[in-house]
DNA sequence: TAAAATTTTGCAAACTATTGCATCCTTATA
DNA sequence: TATAAGGATGCAATAGTTTGCAAAATTTTA
């Protein structure tokens, strides 16, 4: 049905092998038979199939691009992103979702099965295992938010959660707030873990400060409501460091139905800056991550590793920054 | 590197036609080799190149999803459950953002150039001219969340957006209100203009009731919020329809600026019913849009389509229904 | 047990492209 | 103008699989 490059070279009355280096760049090709060529390829309608050609080359351009977190507001950006930046390199995204699958295994051979050129791990919850499973296939791949390590194994491209974490600390620290609480995401989550070091390790620093720390079930708004919820009826703290936006915005609602005022009852403060923290209604002082730059580095680094598939691992840990909104009091001088 | 039919055939002492048949189902092989080739297969690490295969079967299961909506929240469901629908099939996901593109022909070509076996264009704003672009070339399409028409050139499941509108009149009626207002989305977006269509026919059977309508400049936020800050100048109308649930939490946020109190002073009925639609601290009135069923639907309809490519298009409409919450007040018994 | 029917197997030709090598054609150099 | 150098072209092999056809092996039937 849809013309083939022995139809083009029919047409054109030249080789196949004309046809083909007309479509390869680089390749040499007079100014005559390039015209020739295109001519016919245009009147056919025809434009070289990457699958065949994958076959020769070993180059399908397609990228997995797999996650386990589809329901998380900051994902749209992610996905924007990703899709907009691995089309601007001629690169294909593959979707993979591993909402439901804990053994990498499967996910390896599938996309084994399509000749990936390299896989895109996303995800700040996935146990490095399943990075590492691509990477012993000699499959190129980047974890991008995936957890920093002193000797990573595989490319890692995200944020600093120790340091995050610290961040957090000192921030609600520096507005005077005398009693302070981490109130994480689920406790298997590595990144909620970190956080919560880093976090402490700056509260350990300022003993006169009361600090406690909480896990809630998910990164999600019921579960963070539900954990204020429960706290509340053992006592609240001053101010709460939320594992990521959407958890605190249900702690928000939470407070919202305790009659408690934020920032002047309660202070919190959120992560990631999702669009929401920003809606006027919502107005959270929160921590950006920077993702437009995180995802900017991740395909980067894997169109350097697709020209180099042995490059030495790196970590690649962009700095966070707070952005200032209504539910944090303002820094109070001593 | 990674073995290939060959080597496993060379290992088993078999032919390579022998391998293939263990590997591609229905085709005739005794036990005896089955389990010979297994067990090479295994020893090896082998499964086979889908995507060698599919240049001779014709066939790379490989989905393109085309979409232009990457930042409203609903779509998080939708990739959610449109990834996983296509992998329970056996089918992978190509995806494409369109966001900045606004002619078919390179999407075309480039969907084409992967060979994938269909194509699901996922968007309620999209022309169908993007649709009926792979039609052309032969490619099996499915128009989710697409505009009905009397008599479609191409397959839709989605919702009836006409009788979406109507009922979003109705029970804006019902609750006594009496003076009533649509407000839309971008007016170049097909959804909106027939929920308007339906709107104001169901306002035609109230001449009692004032009708106004008007468009925000996006399904967004920040254009709900300034549409209705916008109308509040020359006042407001007792109740709104949202274009969608983004611009519905917009245009509350709004309302709550300007001091109206929600549902006694104002009233208004979102349209998707997002998951935010449900927190305690928005608690929006919606119409739910049966997401779920839209998706599995528009894949059943999708493999049905591999099978039969020259199928009759039809067009496949879900019923919606009201949620209730907290931004309408009770039904009014005259 | 022999013939017929059926199942299993292998050969070789696809599928759509790329590419190393040899040949042919140009152009530049002396 | 003869020769060298370099660029353009085509042939044929190759990538990893499937599949129609014929041959071989097995099972069924009489």
């Amino acid at each position: 049905m849809t013309p083939t490059l022995k139809d083009v070279a029919l047409r054109a009355g030249v080789s196949t092998s004309a046809v083909s280096r007309t479509f390869t760049d680089g390749a040499s090709v007079s100014d005559k038979m390039r015209k020739k060529v295109e001519k016919a390829a245009a009147e056919l309608g025809y434009s070289p199939n990457f699958i065949a050609r994958s076959l020769t080359t070993r180059r399908t351009k397609l990228i997995g691009l797999v996650s386990d977190n589809f329901y998380n507001p900051v994902f749209l950006e992610v996905f924007d992103r990703f899709t907009r930046a691995l089309q601007d390199c001629g690169l294909r995204p593959l979707l993979v979702n591993l909402s439901n699958e804990t053994d990498p295994e499967n996910s390896v051979r599938m996309l084994q099965q399509y000749s990936v050129d390299g896989v895109m791990v996303v995800s700040s919850t996935l146990p490095p295992e399943f990075s590492k499973a691509f990477r012993d296939k000699n499959i190129p791949v980047v974890n991008t938010f995936g957890r920093h390590a002193t000797s990573p194994d595989v490319h890692v491209v995200g944020i600093d959660n120790v340091a995050a974490g610290r961040m957090a600390a000192r921030e609600l620290v520096s507005r005077g707030y005398k009693s302070i609480a981490f109130l994480g995401g689920p406790k298997r989550a590595t990144s909620t873990l970190d956080r919560l070091e880093g976090f402490r390790a700056e509260m350990a620093q300022h003993p006169d400060i009361a600090f406690t720390f909480s896990f809630a079930s998910a990164y999600s708004f019921q579960a963070g409501r539900a954990e204020i919820l429960r706290i509340a009826e053992h006592g609240l703290a001053e101010a709460y460091f939320g594992g990521d936006d959407v958890l605190s915005v249900g702690i928000l609602s939470g407070l919202q139905d305790l009659g408690k005022g934020v920032p002047n009852d309660v202070g919190l403060l959120g992560f990631n800056n999702m669009e929401m923290a920003g809606w006027e209604n919502i107005a959270l002082t929160t921590i950006h991550q920077p993702i437009a730059q995180i995802i900017a580095s991740s395909v980067e680094l894997m169109v350097a590793m697709l020209e180099n598939p042995d490059r030495y691992p790196e970590a690649r840990l962009f700095p966070c920054h707070v952005v200032e909104r209504k539910t944090l009091r303002p820094i109070q001088s001593r």
